[in-house]
DNA sequence: CTAGTTGCAAAGAGTTTGCATGGCG
DNA sequence: CGCCATGCAAACTCTTTGCAACTAG
């Protein structure tokens, strides 16, 4: 796995610092750059989608498209021990569930078997609405 | 359910029309633009997107958003007897598979009723490799 | 007749790109 | 010093909107 790490600057410490962060929350570029812009640190709304893009390349960063025709929105993540299980990620709030689970692992299984074909489950992730998101859209849509 | 079906007009007629001739595929609205102009009755993308808006709020027609950042796909859906589907897009050759499947439906189920989360696969794909680009990569890793 | 529709062109949002300058190693 | 990275602004893609002209019922 070639990891070009590239440079060390200072916008990149500051994109990167900001992501880790925020790991439990989604980013948009836009959030990146405002705060930075707000910390008196600007960087480049060009420079902020480049390094988005090799962190997402690199697996630093996951890139997630949410709601409809919006942007996407980047997190932080590990990648260590995210390749043996699912991923949801509720369209509601934008959390992200790590799911352990046998079935799933079954899943897998029957797609290869059936449709011949290879799950990653590094770049998948399954989109829907958690409980809490699901009630809430139920009663008052 | 109101279904303000709204006035008959070719322009209508002519995308409901190639979006039925084609409920095995996905869309875009470009695509259909294309078509329409290349048969000599062109209809304005306005008109396309307005259409194409209401279709999915009656249910007639299911908007998709797959490919990362690309714009939306439609496909026609009797609503009723047509089931949903899932979507695989293999990382090797970009190309992706729809696959209506009764155990991806149980999945869902389970989903569901263990992890308390309601899968859309309007949004979902799942990522990884077709048979054919799997054979490749293990012979030249 | 008259409210719903269309087409055009302009406006938007989000993201990418070309190119000269700047800075890491 | 050489190459990579940055910043800026312009370009791009997909979609929406304002508005006057048009048309189905």
């Amino acid at each position: 796995m070639s990891t070009a790490e590239g440079y060390r600057t200072r916008q990149r410490e500051l994109i990167l610092q900001f992501l880790m962060e925020n790991r439990q929350r989604h980013l948009s570029a836009e959030e990146i750059g405002d705060y930075l812009r707000a910390q008196g640190s600007p960087v480049s709304r060009a420079t902020i989608y480049r390094y988005l893009d090799r962190l997402t390349e690199q697996g630093k960063v996951r890139r997630y498209f949410l709601e409809e025709g919006t942007g996407a929105c980047y997190q932080f993540s590990d990648g260590e021990g995210c390749r043996e299980h699912f991923h949801l990620k509720c369209l509601g709030c934008g959390k992200l569930f790590h799911v352990e689970c046998d079935y799933l692992d079954q899943v897998q299984a029957h797609i290869y078997a059936h449709h011949q074909f290879t799950i990653d489950n590094t770049k998948t992730v399954l989109y829907g609405l958690c409980a809490g998101c699901a009630a809430k859209r139920s009663e008052q849509p």
